[in-house]
DNA sequence: GCATTATTTCTATATTTATGGAAATATAGA
DNA sequence: TCTATATTTCCATAAATATAGAAATAATGC
């Protein structure tokens, strides 16, 4: 992943809003949810939810598939996962620093 | 870590130019960088570089000290590592769908 | 105190982003 | 085809963010 890309799926979820949608639907698990069930779950009006969907699945964190009438949105589990890998690998020096339990602090000398 | 504060970090880092300079102070390691020398590295404005010097410093992720006449910015890594123990908590089900390895897929049953 | 260097604040401006009502579009059943 | 429902697009507006020159502030050595 490239430092743009990262920060188009930074920006994506960047935003109050946009961060919940995206943590409602890893909770709703890979069927995901239909977009008024969103809207009505967490108190959206449909075209401003519309726009924040539209955000998260241009950055590739969602995904979108028609059932019948429906619109399902879905989280990209593969994409929040490079998300992850690209922030450890370039902003946490390789896990050589920051590890990954939160007891891990800062270390004094010898970082390499 | 709260929903508003993971907006705040991630708002901070979600724009190229303070990505850059963050990527940067993470390699520069805890003795960190003075200020003038991350806006020759990068090629940004004094003015401008310390806008988002501030951004980066409200929302926790770089520590200032001062020492002589500079100002020497260091990544604070613990800061990362809690944003990177929330989205791997709350965005991608607890490891259990969005796993650590780059193969890892999404199930396709039995997500729980 | 004065000059030098480092950084920030001030200011104006440009650009991007967010919001939500109303209209348009799409899907499907009677 | 008509109707109902789901979602998006259009539009205007409000708010937040980014940019960088110029002036102000701070730290140091002489």
């Amino acid at each position: 992943m490239d430092n743009k890309s990262a920060v188009t799926i930074l920006s994506s979820i960047a935003q109050e809003a946009r961060l919940d949608i995206f943590r409602t639907l890893v909770q709703a698990g890979i069927a995901g949810l239909p977009a008024g069930n969103i809207a009505e779950k967490l108190n959206i009006p449909n075209s401003t939810l519309s726009f924040h969907l539209k955000e998260l699945s241009h950055a590739g964190l969602v995904n979108a598939r028609q059932e019948s009438r429906f619109i399902y949105y879905s989280a990209n589990y593969h994409a929040m996962n490079n998300l992850l890998a690209y922030l450890t690998e370039n902003c946490c020096a390789g896990e050589q620093i920051c590890c990954t339990d939160t007891s891990c602090e800062t270390p004094q000398k010898d970082a390499k």
